[in-house]
This record gives C-alpha cells, structure tokens and sequence, in this order.
DNA sequence: TTTCTGATCTTCT
DNA sequence: GAAGATCAGAAAC
C-alpha cells in the first residue's frame, strides 16, 4: 500500500467543529503530517468545551497564551511547559469557546529519520547521538512532548490553520473501531483528573504509560 | 520493572 | 512566588 492510500484525504473544519470529547476518540488512526514527517495519532486527550474543566488552560478565561483555543477549530495550539518542552493541541468547537485536544503519542509512519534526527538533537551538541542510548521505533513519538519534538512543533507554530493546504495538515487515515478504543482520566492533570477524556489504541505500543499527577516538592 | 528526582522557564496569582 | 497537560536517567526493589 502506497503512503497516499495509507494517510487519506486531509479532513476539513467540519471535522474539528465538535466538542473536544467527541473529536478525540474520533482523531485516533488519523494522520498529523508536518512536511517529511508523519504520526498516527494512538493517544489523546480532550480539554476544555462547553462545560467547566478544571484541567483545562481556558478554566480562567481568555488569556494571551491561551487565545488559539478560542478561535476557529482545525488551528494548532503550542504551549511551552515545564520549563523545557511543547505539547501540541488541535483547537476543537466554534470559535469562542475554549476546547482543544492534546496529541499525546503516535506511531511515526513516514520521515523516521527526521524525527530521529530531532529527538537526538544537533550531532555536535551536548547531547550528541553518540552520548545517548538508541531510540526505538515505538518510542519515537510516545508522549506530547516526544510527539512534538519528532514533528518539529515549536511556539512559531501556535496558531497555525490545519485545514488549509500547506505542510501542516491531519489526514483521515484509517478510523479506529469503538471496540479498540481504551478511555480512562486524563494524564499528570491535578483537578478534573477523574474526567476520563483520555482516550488511546487498545494494546498499541506507542501509547504512554499512565502517570497520575505528583505535587512537585519546594526546592 | 517501578519509583524517584533534577532540569528549566512560562504563566498566573 | 509557586505550580505546571514532561522527560530521562538513576536508584531502589
């Protein structure tokens, strides 16, 4: 099977229009590509909507980080955590409305290499190939910030519309059946964390393991 | 295999 | 000033 059958067609605004918990087992299969590089989404978490969501980043209203997830559905939302890393977000519903579904892990299908290259870091870098032990293929792009490392989403690519042709588009791929569909609470979120928005491939090996979230001790 | 901890900085209170 | 939608490596088991 050629790549072009394996990806599909890219999938319009319609598709995004929706509440992030319908979206998310729904984007499950999908395709995010990013130039040479392309991850079947296995795991996902939906955030935010109609309804109050404590874990959310738009539970206390519009801010200037926050304001993608906002606007028009189909748009990528990055956000820097951590001091070190991006996670990347599809915004979800009309704009208005605060709702978006974090990427968080795939399985990378095309543009391996690239995304090896990525997740090693520059050659002659601190953090060289030749220091740091191999990364499987599995692991490639299992968790959100792995996942935005192998598809090269830093904070220039906030905003960016999905649905419009250019190098950053999610493709129908192929659905997953609801049988394969595995739902539980979300991942290292404080409040809402019994909300069970995390949705994920049954038995897939790129999914992340499950980390509920530890209070960080004072320094 | 599981658990713990340091790294690092943006955002919000 | 404190917490955070995390990760990698070390230590413990």
């Amino acid at each position: 099977m050629g790549e072009r059958e394996l990806i599909g067609p890219p999938l319009d605004r319609g598709f995004f229009g929706r509440p992030s918990d319908e979206v998310a087992p729904d984007l499950l299969g999908r395709v995010f590509v990013h130039g040479p590089v392309a991850v079947r989404l296995t795991e996902v978490e939906a955030y935010g909507g109609p309804g109050q969501d404590p874990a959310s980043h738009t539970y206390r209203g519009r801010s200037p980080r926050n304001a993608v997830m906002f606007g028009e559905p189909g748009h990528l939302y990055v956000y820097f955590t951590y001091g070190m890393h991006f996670c990347a977000n599809l915004v979800c519903m009309p704009e208005g409305i605060g709702s978006a579904v974090l990427l968080r892990a795939g399985e990378v299908i095309a543009g391996a290499e690239v995304a090896r290259a990525r997740r090693l870091g520059p050659a002659d870098g601190p953090s060289a190939p030749a220091a740091r032990r191999p990364i499987r293929d599995r692991d490639l792009a299992r968790g959100p910030a792995r996942l935005a490392v192998a598809l090269g989403l830093i904070r220039e690519h906030n905003g960016t519309d999905c649905c419009v042709p250019g190098p950053m588009r999610v493709h129908a791929g192929r659905p997953v059946d609801a049988g394969d569909v595995g739902a539980g609470p979300r991942t290292g979120v404080a409040a809402g964390a019994e909300t069970p928005w995390r949705f994920w491939i049954g038995e897939d090996p790129t999914v992340s393991p499950y980390r509920r979230h530890v209070p960080r001790r004072r320094g």
